[in-house]
DNA sequence: ATGAAAGCGCTAACAT
DNA sequence: ATGTTAGCGCTTTCAT
C-alpha cells in the first residue's frame, strides 16, 4: 500500500507537499511542475488514499447510518435507497442497520456507530427506543428521527400524519357504504399503528359504527399464521378490511393462497402502495406516503445538523395521498 | 470526547494499561485493582472507544460492503438483509451501495470503499463489472459476486442455475398443455436474464414450439411503461407469460391497472416468489431462490477471505424451487 | 513554494 | 504487573 510518505520519498519531497497536491489544495500553494510531478507519481504507484487516516485526524468520517426496523421491509428498502442517493450527492457513504424492532439491538448498534464516528444517524425508533435516542443525543451525534414520533425525546422527526390519514380514508370508505370495516394489524406497539388504528375507531364512532369496531393483532414474528387463522372467520364477516402496513397486507395475502380467499365483494384498505397486489377485479383503497420526499428531507435536517447550522429540533410532517378505485 | 490517555491521566497510569483493560486483553496481565478502576473511570467518564483510530492502527475496519443495484428491490433487500445479520455475528459493520446498474457508478462506489479501507466486499455486478471487480481483486481487497456470474473474473461467485431453472420449469408448463407461452424481461444484458431467456428458447425449441418464440424487452428506467403497452396485444394473445424477474413481474401488475388486465385463464410464471401478489383465481408458477442461505454462504466465503484462510474462488450454485399451483 | 514537526487515539513490542 | 515508545497515514500550523 503505498502512502503519501513514499510518493514524498521518491521525489525527494515533503509529504507535506504531496498532501497539499492530492487533497486538492495546492492552488497556488505548491509550483506547477511539483504538483505534476506529484500527480504523476501517484497513479504509477497506484495510491489510494486512507481515508480512515484523513478521518481520525481531521475527526469527521463521512459516514453516515440508517438505521430501521428491517431493510428488507419494502418501505424502509425505498426510504434507504432515496436516502442513500442523497447522502451519495453530498459525498457520505451509508451504514444501513437492521434493529429487528430489538430495543436492545437499537441501543447495543447505536453504540458501536457512535464508536465508529459516525457523522450522523437516521433512525426508525423501536418500540421503547427513546433510552438509546437520547444515548446518541448526549453524545452529540446528529439524529433525525423517520416514521415514528418519540414524543419525549427532543430530535428531528419526519413522518406523516397517521391519524389524519386512517381517518379521512376510512371516512371515504364508509361514506361509500362499508359498514362492517375491521382492522389488521401488527402487535407491535408503535405510533404509526397505534395512530392508524385511534384513526379508523374515531372515524368509525363518529358514523355511528362503535359497535362494528374490531381489530385483529398479528404477531411481528413467529406464530403470525395462527393469528390469521384465528381472525380467519372474522375477516370474512366484513364487508371491508382496513390491512395497516403493507407487511400485514402481504402477510395476509400469502395465508389467503393457503386457508381460503376473502370474499370478492370485499373492500380492501391499506396504509402503502399496493397497487401490484392487486388484479382489477377489488374496491381498492390505499393510502401513499411520500417516501423519496421523506428521505430527501431527513437527509437535508441530517447534513444541516452536520455542518453545525444552528438548529431546533423540528417536526415535519408530510401530506398523504388517498387512492382509490377498482384494482 | 474522552480518550484513553484521560482516563490514564486520571488514574495516574499509563495508557497502555488502560488501553489492555478496556480491550479485554488484560487476563493475568494486569491486577485486578487497576482493572476495576478503570472499568469504573471509563464508565465514569462515558468513555467510547475510537474505533477509527484502533482501524488505523490495526490496519482493519471490520466494515464490510454490499454494492447491489438498487436495495429497494425485494430480492437485494432480503440478500441484504440477511447478509447484515450474518456479518453482525463477526461484528462487521455493512456499508450497503446502489449501483443503479451503472458501470461507472459501480467502479466509482468501490473506489471509495477501497479509501475507506472495507475489510470485503460482496458486489452484484453491474452489467459491464468486469473492470471495477478486476480493480477490488488487484487491491487485494476480498471479494465476493453474487446473483451475477462474471465468467473472465476469478472471483468467488454465489448463485443459482438460471438457465436450469427456467428451462426445467418451463418444460413443467409447457407439458400442462400451454403452448402460447411469451417471455417478458427487462432490458438489461445481465447474465441472469440471458440465461433465463436461454432457458425459455430451449424448452420452446425442444418442445417443438420454436415458432412460439416471443421475448419482450422493457426498459430498466425510464419508458418501460411505453414498452409494456407496446407488448399489450401480444401479451394478451398468450396463453402464459414468462415474467423472468419479479420486477418487472410486479411493474406488469401495476400497469395492468392502467391499461387492462390479462386474461383470466392465462398463467402466469415468474421467476421469484410472487405469493402475496396472487389472490387465487389463475394458474401460477414461480422459482423460489434460497435467497437466505445464499446470503450466508456469501459471507462465509468473505469472512474466509478477509481472515486469510487457504483460498481458491469458487462458484456456489445453490437449487432452486419451483412451485406451481392455482394461486 | 516547500519543509519540519506535532498530533488525531489507539495498539503492541519491548523494557522494567 | 505496568510503563515507555514508536508508529499507523494523514492534515495543518508554523517556519523558512
Amino acid at each position: 500500500m503505498t502512502s503519501m510518505q513514499d510518493i514524498a520519498d521518491r521525489l525527494n519531497i515533503s509529504k507535506s507537499t504531496v498532501s497539499l497536491v492530492l487533497s486538492g489544495k495546492s492552488d497556488g500553494r505548491v509550483s506547477e511542475a511539483v504538483k505534476q510531478q506529484v500527480l504523476k507519481t501517484a497513479k504509477e504507484m497506484d495510491y489510494h488514499l486512507n481515508e480512515l487516516a484523513r478521518s481520525l485526524r481531521v475527526g469527521s468520517s463521512n459516514l453516515i447510518s440508517v438505521i430501521v426496523t428491517d431493510i428488507s421491509n419494502e418501505f424502509f428498502g425505498q426510504l434507504t435507497f432515496n436516502i442513500q442517493e442523497e447522502a451519495k450527492k453530498a459525498g457520505y457513504l451509508v451504514l444501513t442497520i437492521n434493529s429487528n424492532e430489538s430495543d436492545e439491538e437499537f441501543e447495543q448498534m447505536s453504540r458501536i456507530l457512535i464508536s465508529k464516528k459516525v457523522d450522523g444517524i437516521i433512525a426508525v425508533p423501536t418500540p421503547d427506543g427513546a433510552a438509546a435516542l437520547k444515548m446518541i443525543l448526549d453524545q452529540n451525534v446528529p439524529l433525525v428521527t423517520v416514521d415514528r414520533l418519540c414524543e419525549n425525546v427532543d430530535a428531528d422527526y419526519v413522518g406523516v400524519d397517521n391519524y389524519e390519514a386512517a381517518k379521512s380514508a376510512m371516512q371515504g370508505l364508509l361514506a361509500e357504504g362499508f359498514k362492517k370495516v375491521t382492522l389488521v394489524r401488527l402487535d407491535i406497539d408503535i405510533p404509526p399503528l397505534n395512530e392508524r388504528q385511534r384513526g379508523y375507531e374515531d372515524a368509525m364512532k363518529e358514523a355511528g359504527l362503535a359497535s362494528n369496531i374490531k381489530c385483529h393483532r398479528i404477531r411481528f414474528g413467529e406464530g403470525w399464521e395462527d393469528d390469521f387463522d384465528n381472525a380467519k372467520e372474522s375477516l370474512k364477516a366484513s364487508d371491508a378490511v382496513f390491512f395497516s402496513s403493507r407487511r400485514v397486507f402481504t402477510q395476509a395475502m400469502s395465508m389467503a393462497n393457503k386457508t381460503g380467499r376473502l370474499p370478492k365483494d370485499q373492500c380492501l384498505f391499506c396504509f402503502d402502495d399496493v397497487l401490484p397486489y392487486m388484479n382489477g377485479s377489488r374496491d381498492v383503497r390505499y393510502i401513499e406516503q411520500p417516501v423519496a420526499e421523506m428521505a430527501r428531507k431527513s437527509f437535508e435536517l441530517l447534513l444541516s445538523q452536520i455542518q453545525g447550522k444552528e438548529h431546533t429540533p423540528g417536526r415535519y410532517v408530510f401530506p398523504t395521498k388517498c387512492i382509490s378505485g377498482k384494482f
